[in-house]
DNA sequence: AGGAAGATCTACT
DNA sequence: GTAGATCTTCCTA
């Protein structure tokens, strides 16, 4: 296995968001493994971003994105949770946003988290992909470059075709910037 | 203490 | 395509 580690990481978050397509994140759950393939990301740059959570500087909420590089940051929105990877160093506040996966293991537990059957519809979004990895706020903050870690991502050596660049979904300010990625014709994405 | 906004999802028309 | 559900966080008084 081949984790990708802080230096990955340690980044512009725009590239880390287009390196991240392809790679797989590892979920361990109560001795369970569950796995995705990366298929869509989105940055969220530590300044001049007013998008980015950490616009409005440092709260309790947004305090795990000013962390190192490699860290986890979860946090509620509406009756959901998304997850973003910390990119750059301690004290910049820039981040990727996880937004879709491939299912790859675990798809029964999957399905039974999402109550969902449908393969497509089991994490093709940044909330559902969440519930399908029992992924809360509990987790929130940890180390995400370690294999003794609940949550990690690793790369299978994997290739992405052909990458697709995008305006940012579901955001209200600085819709304008195309920091939004995906794999072309992959079916898991939340929204062509 | 109250209210509004938010990186969403689901269901229905 | 659009509306409604629903909850946490932050700002203001």
């Amino acid at each position: 296995m081949n984790i990708l580690q802080k230096e990955f990481y340690n980044r512009s978050p725009l590239e880390v968001a287009v390196d991240l397509l392809g790679k797989i994140v590892v979920r361990k759950l109560d001795g369970q493994i569950i796995t995705g393939r990366i298929t869509e990301t989105e940055a969220y740059l530590a300044s001049s971003d007013e998008a980015s959570h950490s616009f409005k500087g440092k709260t309790p909420r947004t305090q795990s994105l000013f962390l190192d590089a490699g860290h986890a940051y979860i946090h509620s929105m509406h009756t959901q949770n998304c997850f973003d990877i910390v990119t750059e160093s301690i004290d910049v506040p820039s981040s990727v946003l996880i937004r879709a996966l491939e299912p790859l293991e675990g798809i029964e537990t999957m399905k039974k988290l999402r109550g969902k059957e449908e393969l497509k519809d089991l994490t093709s979004g940044p909330g559902k992909l969440c519930k399908a990895l029992s992924v809360t706020r509990s987790l929130d903050g940890i180390d995400l470059t370690k294999d003794n870690s609940e949550l990690f991502i690793i790369d299978d050596g994997f290739v992405v075709q052909s990458v697709v660049k995008a305006k940012r979904i579901g955001i209200s300010k600085a819709k304008e910037h195309e920091y939004r990625f995906y794999i072309k014709d992959n079916i898991y994405v939340s929204k062509k």
